[in-house]
DNA sequence: GCGACAG
DNA sequence: ATCTTGTCGC
């Protein structure tokens, strides 16, 4: 796929991306999170009961890549190893590591994984991709895209707002990631060094 | 042209 | 993200 196909991709796709809650309840909360070795992909994926935090399901698997990591077109490189994981598994709500509309074209993975599934989904990084701090307000081009916390940066994936966003991964954090994902990150780099 | 740049 | 040992500190 060409570079500037893949821009313009992102630029359509990103229309359809819902900006407020719609979904009825959320007690159970995926995390997907990538490791890597060499040539190969490990996804992961952990399912916690948002309640207590604990892990009620996970899975990893192996999947080769063949496409590079492009700063902003990431969802290229990891998006379908992580829908791998995603697929047959019961969850309200998922958490990705990686951007939502923190993104210069408002279509980072957790959009694309979001829209891909129908499904509610949140992004969180642990690095700033684009925009300015404001008091913990995340400004790109006069619009509010995400919200720092913890030295981590919530965004929208899909179907939650903003403000929902950053009360769930309140509501699932022991420690500076929220529980899902900092799971699946365990669990997928054990599962790449193996 | 220069620097920045999720994972 | 990954390649990589020990080390400082709560």
């Amino acid at each position: 796929m060409r570079y500037e196909y893949a821009i313009k991709l992102q630029e359509y796709l990103s229309k359809y991306i819902i900006r407020e809650d719609r979904f009825k309840e959320i007690r159970y909360i995926a995390g997907v999170d990538v490791s890597y070795r060499r040539e190969k992909a490990y996804p992961c994926i952990v399912i916690i009961e948002k309640e207590s935090l604990k892990m009620i399901n996970y899975e990893c698997k192996e999947f080769i890549l063949d496409i590079p990591y492009i700063p902003s077109l990431l969802f290229l490189r990891e998006g379908n190893a992580m829908l791998s994981v995603l697929k047959n598994k019961e969850y309200d709500l998922i958490m990705v590591d990686g951007n939502g509309i923190l993104h210069p074209r408002r279509f980072g993975l957790a959009s694309y994984i979001g829209l891909m599934l129908n499904k509610p989904t949140i992004g969180v990084a642990k690095r700033l991709l684009c925009g300015e701090i404001v008091n913990d307000d995340i400004i790109d081009k006069g619009e509010v895209i995400g919200k720092k916390f913890n030295n981590i940066y919530i965004s929208i994936g899909n179907m939650v707002s903003l403000s929902t966003a950053v009360r769930l991964v309140k509501e699932v954090c022991r420690f500076r990631l929220p529980e899902p994902i900092r799971l699946a990150d365990i669990i997928s780099r054990r599962a790449a060094q193996a």
